[in-house]
DNA sequence: CTTGACCTTCCCATGATGGGAAGCCCCACA
DNA sequence: TGTGGGGCTTCCCATCATGGGAAGGTCAAG
């Protein structure tokens, strides 16, 4: 299998492929002799299990530690737990998190007449003419969304 | 001003300031003798807007739409509420997001003994062996939250 | 034999931020 | 007057996960 099948088979882009293999993700390939890397369904299967783990959030660091928990058969399903658990409590933080910013920018936006005028309380708010709600910096979040907006 | 006493008024460190010059958020400030960059009241007002739009979760280019409104003395106070509103809606869409993850990952966890044993639903779902809770990647989000974790 | 679809490596860009080096500058203190 | 410490400057690098694209090799079908 080439890795453009490979690819088609895990969902995961070539270029991805070659980069997980590039940071130690995943063991570097057998070439045939024209260079190209082989892949078999073992790989597949392995590229499928990261691509899942990313669909749920979870970081490239964090699929490895999942990954290689998968492929001890001796682990215990206490260490797994925990990984998920941790990365539930860190979802659980940005969501509230982004629920505060909804919340506070909802409610300028309902004060705010949304016409011609040039009148705007978000505005003055985000100015710090008043209740100041853009002041309280928000939890930060570790960064680990897909982004392709 | 310094750019020390302007980051210390402002909340927002000395490097971002530079920063912010460098990308023309903000404008270019003079500099005294010695290429030092001088700051006054008003630039401290500036950055204190900036990083209350980003502590709302607006990106840098939405800070720049917004921060251009506010110096519009004509804007329509409908402009801004529309950044308002779709930065909500895409809030919103990446708090649902999150949710759905949170969701598939309580289950896992919740039928996920969690002792010495290896047996994990967790990493049998991973490995996509059911019903593939992983498998739907949820839809993907602009990056634009703090990183500090 | 050509064409097009693969594959390879290498470099660059994203967004917002921090770290750190090398080199000025200035003020206070001995 | 010398010196030390702290501020300022620019410049480069790193993060995280991903994509874009160039330049060149390879292969299979026409």
């Amino acid at each position: 299998m080439n890795i453009g099948e490979a690819s088609n088979a895990s969902g995961v882009s070539a270029k991805m492929i070659r980069y997980y293999e590039e940071i130690g993700l995943i063991r570097p390939m057998g070439r045939t002799g024209n260079n190209y890397r082989v892949y078999g369904e073992e790989e597949v299967h392995i590229l499928r299990f990261i691509k899942r783990a990313r669909n749920l959030g979870f970081s490239l660091e964090e699929a490895e530690t999942l990954l290689k928990l998968w492929q001890d058969k001796s682990r215990e399903s206490a260490a797994v737990k925990e990984v998920a658990t941790a990365h539930i409590a860190d979802l659980e933080r940005r969501i509230a998190e982004m629920q505060g910013m909804v919340k506070t920018l909802k409610h300028l936006a309902h004060c705010c007449g949304g016409d011609t005028r040039p009148n705007c309380p978000i505005l003055d708010d985000l100015a710090g003419d008043g209740s100041a709600a853009g002041d309280k910096p928000v939890a930060p979040a570790k960064n680990r969304m897909k982004q392709n907006a």
